[in-house]
DNA sequence: TTCTTTCATTGACAGTGGAAAATAAGGGCC
DNA sequence: GGCCCTTATTTTCCACTGTCAATGAAAGAA
């Protein structure tokens, strides 16, 4: 630990010490991993059971909360539809939600330490506003006071993919990162970075755009009024718009276009093949920039990872410059309930970082 | 002062005075600056006199070496044409260059403090390794070692974009801003970044690969490999290339290429905004995955930006997306000269850092 | 001259973390 | 079991950083 964390031994002591009291930290013994000779080091371990968390995350048609220890894992999970988008509705889902899940929490006879909400789009978090949601059409709305009010919780508000980053960073594929990078492929494609051990926030609330990359100036047009964007090629919607285009078929959504796919459909793999591409373009663009250690591919677009993988392997391979190839890229399937996980850490961290002052 | 460091006016005193003692810093007067009410404060300034440095940067062709002060202003500049790009060759260039350069010193009366040496390519800036150099040929070459052998100063190797980032943001346009990206436009195009007030290096020694963005899968081929890579259409060697093909008239480098565009020629004319508009795609994918305050554009291309300034504002505004397209992008002219000096920035770095111990 | 405002400095003090010594906990060897 | 040897952990100072509160200084205003 003292090695781990450039301290002395002595001062590893005095730290964790009043954390041992306190009961965040138990000892803990691994008879595996005993040096062969000396005295065996005192293994500690992070009691999760201690403190528990909330996590909320609002898509476009529904509300997922999680109830999470302090090691984040997941203890009971709830989804709750929305009747609406304005922040009065989400709001009072939320709520509820959160109440539920308090319930869930007396049961255990554990305090909840605080409430985390991610929200897609522009998210001021230090002052806990949502700037501007596109998606759920809200602007500069106070979401972090409103919530505490609601719910007498500590809450933290923070950009959805930028949770989904910090719950990876804390307590999934990038722990030991100082650079990593989550792709998110689904509806839209999103990417939360990780450079210098912190998630970029981007000086004017935007960050992480590889859904607008342009891959091919001549490709289709985006929602964003550029053309052949990764999104306009890889997303959800540009999936479905183009199998039906290539095979006829009228499919309802993205699910439906991958089992065309799956169905040995030459049209719909060819779509899937592009998209494929454009998402390993997008990677390698990532990686010729940054120079991340790891790249984490994810979302609910995963379902249909077979469809595009050897695609995205080889893009990125062709595209990436000299030793940016080295990057490991690998995949890591994070459903919904991932999310709200993620807004769980963003509150874990401030608990943490509250605590230590 | 306190306000700025986020520290108690105590602290400053504290720090400031050994400083002074030192001769580092003076105590200057601004009456310029001086509150309507209350005690005017006490100025301090930095006396670049105290201490020299040199700076040196490797072209293909040529050694740059700069004499500056501690502010890293450039007192003396001396060129010296390469004979060789072998280690030795180049490392016997530098030592005449820094030979020359201290006598200047010399004059001045004050000692040389350190040595900072710029190279393209996969720079280890710690171990003062030059890993992998492709423009010189130079494989894990230990230059720092090396070179202080040869010299007897204390030398620090970096990157060269790295080092004039370095420069941008210790001492140019980039002080003050936590996040930022110098784009250098040229015979190669580079890209310095600074994310979280540190220049990213990237996990395999890549990072700031803007040149090899692919802004048209069906452009021109890259010697790297792809197809439409930013390089690819506006490196210098491909500017030459496409205006032969488009006028017909074989120019032998880009200065006579720009001067063809300049005279009005339609074709030429068409190269230089094909090549803006690539550039502007390539700054406009750094701000939409990054969110930087300012990018910089720079380089021995800036002579001809005339030619492109307009279709590079043009691309950057239709390709960032949303608040993204709020960085200000601007353009500083930053001659060889100043690559050397970004050299010594990191030489004025290591000795600032070492001095703090 | 005296008051107000803003800076600068000082000295006491708390917190962090390091070095070195002391102590503890194994295993091997006699 | 005793006596090494090795590695971990803790304790006891001690240095350093930075804060707080008090004091002194410099300027303009009344």
């Amino acid at each position: 630990m003292a090695r781990r964390a450039g301290l002395s031994a002595a001062a590893v002591t005095k730290a964790v010490r009043p954390l041992i009291e306190a009961g965040y930290l138990v000892e803990d013994v691994d008879e595996g991993a005993r040096p062969a000779l000396g005295r065996p080091a005192n293994l500690v371990r992070v009691d999760g059971g201690r403190a528990l968390f909330i996590g909320v995350k609002v898509t476009g048609d529904t509300a997922i909360g999680v109830l999470t220890d302090l090691c984040c894992r997941i203890l009971v999970a709830r989804h709750i539809p929305l009747s609406a988008r304005d922040p009065k509705a989400v709001l009072g889902t939320a709520a509820e939600l959160v109440r539920e899940l308090l319930i869930e929490a007396d049961g255990l006879g554990v305090r909840v330490a605080g409430l985390g909400m991610a929200v897609s789009g522009d998210v001021d978090r230090a002052e806990g506003v949502v700037r501007y949601s596109p998606f759920l059409e809200w602007r500069d709305v106070p979401l972090a006071e409103l919530a505490a009010m609601a719910t007498g919780l500590p809450v933290t508000v923070d950009n959805d993919v930028r949770a989904l980053t910090v719950a990876e960073q804390w307590f999934g594929a990038g722990v030991g990162l100082s650079g990593f990078a989550v792709v998110t492929v689904g509806a839209g494609i999103g990417c939360g970075l990780v450079v210098h051990g912190k998630v970029v926030a981007g000086a004017h609330g935007v960050a992480g755009e590889i859904g607008h990359i342009t891959v091919d100036p001549a490709g289709p047009r985006c929602h964003c009024g550029n053309r052949g964007c990764v999104e306009a090629i890889a997303g959800d919607d540009a999936i479905v718009r183009q199998v039906r285009a290539a095979t006829g078929v009228q499919v309802a959504d993205a699910v439906e276009a991958a089992g065309l796919a799956h169905d040995g459909v030459t049209g719909a793999r060819e779509v899937y093949a592009r998209a494929g591409d454009a998402i390993g373009r997008g990677i390698a663009t990532v990686a010729n920039l940054l120079g991340p250690e790891r790249v984490i591919i994810s979302g609910e677009g995963l379902a249909a990872y077979d469809l595009f993988a050897d695609h995205i392997r080889d893009a990125f391979a062709t595209a990436a410059f000299g030793s940016a190839a080295r990057c490991d890229v690998r995949t890591r399937p994070l459903p919904f309930d991932e999310w709200a996980r993620g807004a769980a850490a963003t509150a874990i961290q401030s608990f943490i970082r509250s605590d230590a002052n």
